[in-house]
DNA sequence: TAAATACATAGACAAACTTCTATATAAGGA
DNA sequence: TCCTTATATAGAAGTTTGTCTATGTATTTA
């Protein structure tokens, strides 16, 4: 799994991936189900979504004809995480966060 | 101070910027010192601190000739926190995370 | 005041990225 | 088997981004 801050900020740098994140957060979708919520084409869709895949940041389930596409929360956590932990280390909110995840 | 987590994650999605962002994380540098330590000129360095600056996430100290930068761990964290709760809301983690702001 | 130092800005160029249309592949239904 | 549906891939066009050199501006020093 890879795990580089930079690969990480790269995968959520742009606001269609951010929009397919959302859809896909708390629920499963198909791509044509997430093309029919946004204003991009399906092979649009389909590169978004490869690039959240190399990313480690989608998990797929195919059904058949269909892939069902939902958002890899722990790993966004853990991403989230690191760059608090790499970036923030002298806040309250990180040293919370620390205190958590070693207990 | 702008907060959208796709300015945050485009401003973080950059390999010099990130060396830029740890070279002054726990420091205050003056833009000639992070070129020293960095393989590129500059221009190049005040280009990346320009959009750190504009996405909030240094702040600036001007002395005589010299500017020094330092990292903004607190937006920093607060950013990071907002990408978890967005994205991450059914993880443990964030659910500490969201416990211990609020409290 | 003139030169030097520190940094920012302008402009150019190449690489990377986003989007599209066209097409390939694979599964399901008539 | 043929057609339709679902998704991925290829290739092209336009935009954005990262980097450089050249230059401008402001502060300090001789």
């Amino acid at each position: 799994m890879k795990m580089d801050p930079v690969l990480f900020a790269k995968a959520i740098a742009d606001e269609t991936r951010q929009k397919i994140m959302k859809l896909v957060c708390c629920d499963s979708l198909s791509v044509s189900e997430i093309v029919e919520k946004l204003d991009v084409s399906q092979p649009t869709v389909s590169h978004h979504l490869a690039i959240l895949r190399d990313a480690s940041l989608v998990t797929i389930r195919e059904e058949g004809k269909q892939t069902f596409y939902s958002l890899n929360q722990e790993n966004i956590a853990v991403c989230c995480g690191q760059l608090m932990i790499k970036f923030a280390p002298e806040t309250t909110t990180t040293e919370m966060l620390v205190k958590t995840i070693n207990q």
